[in-house]
DNA sequence: CTGGGGAAGGGGCCC
DNA sequence: GGGGCCCCTTCCCCA
C-alpha cells in the first residue's frame, strides 16, 4: 500500500529543516551569502554535489562547505528551492542564469525544464510576432524600445503544475503544449532582454573564472564559453540595435534573447532587408549568431545546450561534434602524430614506437625510449592495424569511436541535457579526471601524484642517465 | 611572469 | 543533413 503524500510530506519536512537550519551539514557560499542544506539532499539532486560529496565522503564528521561565484545568490535560491520543493520558479529574466547554474551543478532535469521554457517562449514570441506584424507600422514605430512582441515568458509553477523531479521527457511534455496554458506570461522590455543577455555573458565569464573554488567547474560548463566571434557579433548587433532604434524589426532580431528561427526556417528579417542579408538565414535562439544553413544552426545550438553526443570510447570524454571526437581520438589515443613526444623529432615506425600510458598513446623515438627505460608497454600498432583496413582503421580500432554507444545515447537523450550526468567509469586516466571530477586534483593529492608520476620518472631517468 | 605548444572547440564550407 | 576538413581562437600546461 502506497501513501502518495509521503514523498511530498518528506520533502516538506526536509525543506522545513533547511529553513530552520536543523541537521544541516552543508554550507554553500554564493557571492558572500551562506545557504544551509543537507548533504543527502544535495547529493541526490546534483551531479556536481554528488561528485563533491563523494570525494568528501570519508570526512562525514566534518561539515561540508562549497563556494560559488559562478552564479548569483538569487539564482541559487531558485535552484535550492527547487531541490527542496520540486518547484522551479522560472522567469524570462532568470531562465538563462538558472540554466547556466543548473549546467554547472549538473542538474539535468532543471536544464531540461529551462530549455523547454525557452523553446516554449519561442512559440509565444512567434504568436506575438504575428500579432505584432498584423498591427500597423505606426503602432510599431511609436513604441520605441518597448516592443510588445518582445515577450519572454515568465513562468511560476503552480500547485498543480508539472513536477520537476521527473525525467526530461516528462518535463518537456508536461510543460509544452496544453500544459503551457497553465503558466502566465509577462512582457519583457527590450532593455530587459538585453540585460538578460548581458547578464548571461557576465555569468559565462564568471563561470570561466571559478577555479578558485574548492571545486573547479565541471567541464560541461564549457559549453557556455563564448567565442570572440560570437562576442563580436553580439557587440555589432548591439550597436545596430542602438543606432538603428527606429528599425523595429532589425532591433527586435538583435535584442531578442530567444529568436524566432529555432528550426522554423528563414529569418523574417531577410524579408525586410533583402539586400543586406542572404535569403536564407537561421538565427540562434540563444544568441545573436546567424548561420546560413539549418544544419549549422543545429550544430551551433550544441554549444548552448551543452549536448555532447559523441563519447570517446577510450577515455569517456564527450564531444559536441564528431570531427572533434575524431581529431581527439587520432591525436590522443592513436598517436597519429609522427613526432617524438620527448625530443619532438620526426619519427617513423622504424625510428620510434608508440607508447601507451593509460588510454593515451604517443610516440617516442628509439633513443628517448631507451633513455626513459620505459616500463610502459610499447604498443604494437602495426599488429593492431594489420587487422584493419587502412580507411577504417580508426573506427575499427581497439577503441572504437563510439558508434554504438553514441547511437544509444542519442536515443536516450533526445534533449541532450543528460550529457551532464557523471558517468561511472573506472578508467582513471587523467583527462577523464579533468572532465568528470574537476576538483579531484585538489581533493585527492594521490591523483596529482599519479598525474606527475610519469613525468617524475622521466626526469629521474634523465638524471640517472646523465642527460638533461 | 611569460611565451610557446598542445588540445579543445567553434565557424565556414565542401562533398 | 551528415561527415569531414580547414582555419581560427581560447585555454591550459610547462619550461
Amino acid at each position: 500500500m502506497e501513501i502518495s503524500s509521503h514523498q511530498s510530506h518528506l520533502l516538506q519536512q526536509l525543506n522545513e529543516q533547511r529553513r530552520q537550519d536543523v541537521f544541516c551539514d552543508c554550507s554553500i557560499l554564493v557571492e558572500g551569502k551562506v545557504f544551509k542544506a543537507h548533504r543527502n539532499v544535495l547529493f541526490a539532486s546534483s551531479g556536481y554535489f554528488k561528485m563533491l560529496l563523494s570525494q568528501n565522503s570519508k570526512e562525514t564528521s566534518q561539515p561540508t562547505t562549497a563556494t560559488f561565484q559562478a552564479f548569483s545568490p538569487d539564482t541559487f535560491t531558485v535552484i535550492l528551492d527547487f531541490v527542496y520543493s520540486g518547484r522551479l520558479s522560472l522567469t524570462g529574466q532568470n531562465v538563462i542564469e538558472v540554466m547556466s547554474a543548473a549546467s554547472f551543478l549538473q542538474m539535468t532535469d532543471v536544464i531540461s525544464v529551462c530549455k523547454t521554457f525557452i523553446k516554449s517562449s519561442l512559440d509565444i514570441s512567434e504568436k506575438e510576432k504575428d500579432r505584432y506584424f498584423s498591427l500597423s507600422d505606426k503602432d510599431a514605430h511609436s513604441n520605441g524600445t518597448e516592443r510588445p512582441s518582445l515577450y519572454s515568458s515568465g513562468w511560476q509553477e503552480g500547485s498543480g503544475s508539472p513536477h520537476s523531479h521527473l525525467n526530461p521527457e516528462q518535463g518537456a511534455g508536461g510543460i509544452s503544449g496544453k500544459a503551457w496554458s497553465k503558466y502566465h506570461y509577462h512582457p519583457v522590455s527590450h532593455r530587459n532582454a538585453q540585460q538578460l543577455l548581458a547578464k548571461h555573458e557576465q555569468r559565462k565569464d564568471a563561470i570561466k573564472k571559478t577555479k578558485h573554488l574548492r571545486l573547479s567547474q565541471p567541464s560541461d560548463v564549457g559549453h557556455f564559453k563564448s567565442s570572440k566571434r560570437e562576442a563580436r557579433t553580439s557587440d555589432s548587433s548591439d550597436h545596430v540595435s542602438q543606432s538603428e532604434e527606429q528599425a523595429p524589426v532589425d532591433a527586435e532580431m538583435d535584442s531578442t534573447p530567444v529568436g524566432y528561427q529555432y528550426g522554423q526556417g528563414p529569418d523574417v528579417t531577410s524579408r525586410s532587408f533583402p539586400d543586406e542579408l542572404p535569403r536564407m538565414r537561421f538565427k540562434c535562439p540563444y544568441c545573436t549568431h546567424v548561420v546560413k544553413r539549418k544544419a549549422d544552426l543545429k550544430r551551433h545550438l550544441r554549444c548552448h545546450t551543452g549536448e555532447r553526443p559523441y563519447p570517446c570510447q577510450a577515455c569517456g570524454k564527450r564531444f559536441s561534434r564528431l570531427d572533434h571526437l575524431s581529431s581527439h581520438f587520432r591525436t590522443i589515443h592513436q598517436a597519429c602524430k609522427l613526432i617524438c613526444r620527448k625530443c619532438k623529432r620526426h619519427v617513423t615506425d622504424v625510428t620510434g614506437h608508440v607508447v601507451q600510458e593509460g588510454t593515451r598513446r604517443y610516440r617516442l623515438c628509439n633513443e628517448c625510449l631507451a633513455e626513459v627505460g620505459i616500463d610502459s608497454l610499447p604498443v604494437d600498432l602495426e599488429a593492431e592495424q594489420h587487422l584493419l583496413s587502412s580507411s577504417d582503421a580508426e573506427k575499427e580500432s581497439r577503441w572504437r569511436l563510439g558508434e554504438d554507444e553514441n547511437r544509444s545515447y542519442v536515443e536516450i537523450v533526445e534533449d541532450g541535457s543528460a550529457d551532464l550526468v557523471i558517468q561511472q567509469v573506472d578508467d582513471s586516466e587523467e583527462e577523464e579526471e579533468k572532465e568528470r571530477k574537476p576538483n579531484i586534483r585538489q581533493l585527492l593529492p594521490s591523483v596529482r601524484e599519479a598525474d606527475t608520476r610519469w613525468k617524475d620518472r622521466i626526469n629521474n631517468e634523465d638524471v640517472t642517465t646523465g642527460r638533461s
